[in-house]
DNA sequence: CCTGCTACCTGATGGC
DNA sequence: TGCCATCAGGTAGCAG
């Protein structure tokens, strides 16, 4: 689930369920969801979540990039959803499917889920504190997400703008796809070195991109998940996007045919030869 | 410090 | 139908 939009709407779809809500019981079924990114110790791990969290309530949701977080009386338990994890809702104590991670309240029960294991679930400290959420850039859906401050952060970096936009430590929340459709949008090529940008295409840049996040989170909340469905998944999000995924079709701009180029072992589309 | 490459996982899809 | 290759909305860790 994906990139800012996508878990925004998660969070605020899921406040309702979980805030003011006390832990009844936590049960990880694959260890490997709860496991420390230096690899080792899951069942440890697994052991301690499962013995620490009943008792502990819910003060508030938040998101923090790609991570959402929920905000324990002692504690917070940060998750990242990476490529394919998922929240479902269980009216009942029982879950049925793949649940990696499953956190009973005495209303129902919250499962986190990723089959593909990519995804995490862990409980920190302090949600701040913790590593990759420690290093995070602005947050584009912020007021301080500023044109100036943007302009800043894309000239101390030589890197090409696609990859730029990718990392998590300049802006964060901003993935595959809307790297691309921001792009897009700016005119921009994902090949352009960030520090070469004059400011009316760093302007462009930044209203591109906080136009199509803004988009996206919209069309993710209309209609918004529906977690009791285990396979709800976002609906109507290919028609606000006008070149992700669309290699060889025409450009919705020009009508040249849109391009496909790796980049950091990523999929770039973009359209040659109007993204300059 | 920055940069680029690889590993981590599983499932869906398409060509033969 | 089976098999293989390729692809996927992400990031941490590593070497240079």
């Amino acid at each position: 689930m994906p990139e800012l939009p996508e878990v925004e709407a998660v969070l605020r779809t899921i406040r309702p369920f979980v805030e003011g809500r006390t832990i009844v019981r936590c049960r990880v079924l694959h260890p490997i969801a709860v496991r420390p990114s230096s690899g080792r110790g899951a069942k440890r791990v697994a052991a301690m979540l499962t013995r620490m969290l009943p008792g502990r309530t819910i003060l508030r949701t938040e998101r923090r990039g790609k991570y959402l977080a929920l905000i324990l009386d002692r504690g917070a338990i940060a998750m990242h959803f990476r490529l394919d994890g998922q929240l479902l809702w269980f009216d009942t104590a029982e879950t049925k499917g793949h649940v990696d991670v499953a956190l009973q309240f005495d209303h129902g029960t919250l499962g986190f889920v990723d089959p593909r294991h990519f995804g995490r679930f862990q409980l920190e400290d302090s949600i701040d504190q913790t590593p990759g959420i420690r290093d995070l850039g602005i947050d584009p859906l912020l007021s301080e997400f500023t044109a100036e401050r943007f302009a800043e952060l894309l000239a101390a970096s030589a890197r090409p703008l696609k990859i730029f936009l990718l990392d998590q430590n300049k802006v964060a929340g901003i993935g595959n796809i809307y790297s691309n459709e921001a792009m897009w949008h700016a005119r921009l090529s994902p090949l352009r070195r960030a520090h070469d940008l004059n400011a009316t295409e760093v302007r462009r840049l930044h209203k591109s991109i906080v136009d199509v996040l803004g988009r996206a989170l919209e069309c993710c909340l209309r209609p918004a998940p529906d977690f009791r469905d285990p396979n709800w998944w976002f609906q109507g999000l290919e028609k606000i996007l006008r070149v992700y995924g669309r290699e060889g079709r025409k450009c919705r701009r020009c009508g040249d045919r849109i391009a496909r180029t790796a980049q950091g072992g990523r999929s770039t589309f973009w359209c040659k030869r109007c993204q300059k």
